[in-house]
DNA sequence: CGCGCTATTGATGCGTCTCAAAATGAGTGG
DNA sequence: CCACTCATTTTGAGACGCATCAATAGCGCG
């Protein structure tokens, strides 16, 4: 039950974990792999039976068309959990490729079992995770659907800043893009070549500055005026959560 | 415990329900509400404490920017339960509208917490359903991202026509489709004035046929190809759900 | 019968794509 | 420490899909 669990800091971060909670998320966390940069550990068609937390690294997971035209759905952080979305079907749904080297912990999905039938407090958390990620989505889909480059792009930017700044608190404005613009395009329904364009026209009004893979976001607030950015992180509404199990701390 | 409720036809679709799964459900309909075609019963920032099932007719939720562009994000159909995604938060993020009249059922957020205390079977299938919901998300965004016009109305149609056939296995493929081609515009990222170019080119070809709000889908096959289709309503996998209590039918 | 909303059609404009070539940069071996 | 390679980024010219604007036609409804 050590602390050094991105799950547990990350869960621990919307809602207090009893003891035996913890118990159960660290097993979740038991085994380790790791992958290389580029790797796809998780393909397309392959069966659902295990999830992943991430340990270290970036990795990302997209979709595409039998044509070679890829969305990437989703970006991967320290402690988020890879592939709860596939769990109701037969078979994967997209792809996951590691964006630098990562560390990962499979775990089967049966493992879950466990988790409703003898936390309902960590049941609601899963549940309450889920629907976060819907609205997640829906952002997202907005910003497909009405947003020009420039919008999605500040969008996309803002995101990654907020989902870093849960687990670290220390982060002010610049962090590490690990993504080549082609892949921030697929993420974004653009081109490279636009990638670039609108990054450059970005940097050039002042609203980003870039140092290498690294990115400052100079003009926040301009930025999320720009694209009715709502940071989805920060905090969570658990008021309707069953009540704890007593089993003090 | 009538065998009229929506809800319980739609989830015993995926799943076995015990008696008791059936009256916790039968609780979430107690009450009725009417609302005219165009009503916004829930708007963007309005305290989540309810969600609804929905009892009879259409509805869509959308989510808008300031500057009035706005994207359609969700149909909602009778059995559908309006506004899981919202529960982790504590103002909704979109805004609800009516098609035509519709009839749905309130109940509190807070019934939810006694589904996840005393039935982590129920839990599961909740659970589920939202992670099925991200991956119909997940469809959406790659047709939004990297998907023409006629690709992401053949996926649109299909998706409707599949969510149909869930609750009316008598359905072919001809429905009645409610929505102004300025709504079907906003769900797809389009302009009303494209849409019907789009639909009419559709027709012409002979892929779909319409008379007055009827649709039919003529080229079902080949519309599933355009746009790599996948029916994620017809079944889930359950096999990692919590045993059932015992509690005979 | 006429009013208002919705759908259609056509002309024009713009944002992003496509294609192609050059520039930059990271990693590798000599 | 430099030369080479390969991936990535930048830049520019031209094309295309969808938006915009505007006018007309159709249709449900009082």
């Amino acid at each position: 039950m050590s602390d050094d669990s991105c799950l547990v800091a990350k869960l621990s971060h919307y809602s207090h974990l009893s003891r035996s909670d913890r118990a159960l998320l660290a097993r979740l966390e038991e085994n380790e792999e790791e992958h290389e940069r580029g790797s796809e550990f998780l393909r397309h068609g392959d069966p659902v039976d295990h999830l992943y937390v991430v340990k270290a690294g970036w990795l990302y997971s997209y979709h595409d068309l039998p044509d070679g035209r890829r969305q990437i759905t989703r970006i991967h952080h320290p402690g988020d959990v890879i592939g709860q979305a596939d769990l109701p079907f037969r078979n994967v749904t997209g792809t996951t490729r590691a964006c630098i080297d990562v560390c990962i912990c499979p775990f089967p999905k049966t493992a879950l079992d466990e988790v409703f039938a003898t936390s309902p407090r960590l049941a609601a958390l899963f549940y309450a995770l889920s629907a976060r990620d819907q609205v997640i989505y829906l952002d997202m889909l907005r910003a497909m659907g009405r947003m020009n480059a420039r919008e999605r792009m500040a969008h996309f930017l803002l995101d990654l800043l907020a989902r870093l700044r849960v687990t670290n608190s220390m982060l002010t404005d610049t962090f590490r893009l690990p993504l080549t613009q082609s892949e921030i395009g697929d993420a974004l329904g653009l081109t490279s070549v636009y990638v670039s364009k609108t990054l450059t026209a970005m940097e050039q009004i002042g609203d980003i500055k870039r140092v290498g893979v690294m990115i400052r976001i100079v003009e926040e607030a301009r930025l999320a005026e720009a694209c009715d950015f709502e940071d989805r992180y920060r905090e969570m509404n658990t008021s309707w959560f069953p009540a704890e199990t007593v089993d003090a701390v």
